[in-house]
DNA sequence: TGTACATCAGTGAACGCGCGTTCACTGATGTAC
DNA sequence: TGTACATCAGTGAACGCGCGTTCACTGATGTAC
């Protein structure tokens, strides 16, 4: 592995393991096992590196990588919904103690949000994927012609941050069991929204 | 004003503006109007100090505070519905970037949870709070007996806190036209999931 | 093949700065007699 | 009323430490002739 990834892995690791006020330098070039002055050879700065972890490192959601909307007609529109859910929150339980950690500095939310945008990319996403997936149903004529796939979106993914939110402030986990409850749960009680009858 | 009130604002303010990881000892004593030295006959150490603005200097939401659910029974549920909305994306709004802030710290998250615990607060209380008056309605008869309101609570309150997060993320603020526009939108699709007919 | 030099990944040790924290102190106000 | 002392809010200046960053260097490998 090159020096670069071994740095960008040794940061994300004390980032999730002793959060960002307590990475420093000399803990990151620990984890990499490397001296201190080697990631100024590969980074500007300490913000340089923090920039890399966050777009490189960050975890990625399938659901937003590829074009296209998956199943569309295929299997039930329920079915695929939560599993987009699940996707969605594992998504979200990954990512969300770090992307938060960000509001902790004005400047490094700045630049992280530049970056971002250069990239085409951002949290709005999500939501717009999941939105283009409900369209493209409706178009099926697998969803009612007057479901609002934006509205719906945003409750679907919007719980799904907020039940992320949630674990990760109680210090604990989620197993796959209980992620697909609370997919199933949710979808249920949405399901009169989009229901084609 | 107290001491301790002067400081507890000083520092407030300086972490609103500048983000936790900016919010040195020295900005807080300036903007309290005080010396450094002065925060330590107060505070035992900075810790003590952030955590007293996190439990006496974040936005307390109206909704959590007073026992039983207002409004049941009165007015429509719907528009009881969009004025909570707004007042609970409202609360997000104020209270995320300091929240999430402390992700940055797994020490300082942790104290805070006990702190919480401690009073019998936490996040957890607003889905409470919101599921609390769906289900007074339900009992009222004005919400279908088969609807779940505890999950429509999660859904309802997920996409404020995740409106809030997007509205923070992009480093802007919000209109009341805006949050009221987004509260009926959120209102308006949940209506058949809680209707009685 | 040997030799002289260039390149490159990597480091130990130091640097200065700003941080959280504490010390010894001041001056105003209250209080006992 | 005067005076001696106690209390209390508050501070200037210093402290040591750990941080991000840089400097001068090393040793291995590649390359030209």
């Amino acid at each position: 592995m090159n020096t670069r990834d071994r740095i960008l892995d040794g940061a994300a690791e004390v980032m999730r393991s002793r959060g960002l006020a307590n990475t420093t330098t000399k803990e990151i070039a620990k984890a990499a096992g490397l001296s201190e002055a080697m990631l100024y050879k590969v980074f500007r700065d300490k913000v340089d590196l923090f920039l890399g972890v966050l777009t490189e490192r960050l975890p990625q959601i399938a659901l937003v990588q590829d074009g296209p909307p998956k199943h569309v007609g295929r299997g039930t529109v329920p079915g695929n919904l939560r599993r987009l859910m699940a996707e969605v929150v594992s998504f979200y339980l990954e990512s969300f103690p770090i992307a938060a950690s960000v509001f902790s500095d004005p400047d490094l939310l700045t630049r992280h949000r530049e970056a971002l945008q250069e990239r085409g990319s951002g949290p709005q996403r999500v939501v717009a994927a999941v939105a283009a997936y409900l369209t493209a149903e409706q178009r099926a004529g697998r969803i009612a012609v007057t479901a609002r796939p934006d509205v719906l979106a945003e409750l679907l993914v919007g719980a799904c941050l907020h039940r992320a939110f949630q674990v990760r402030f109680a210090g604990q986990t989620a197993t796959p069991a209980q992620i697909r409850r609370f997919a199933a749960d949710m979808v249920a009680v949405l399901g009169p929204a989009f229901s084609s009858r």
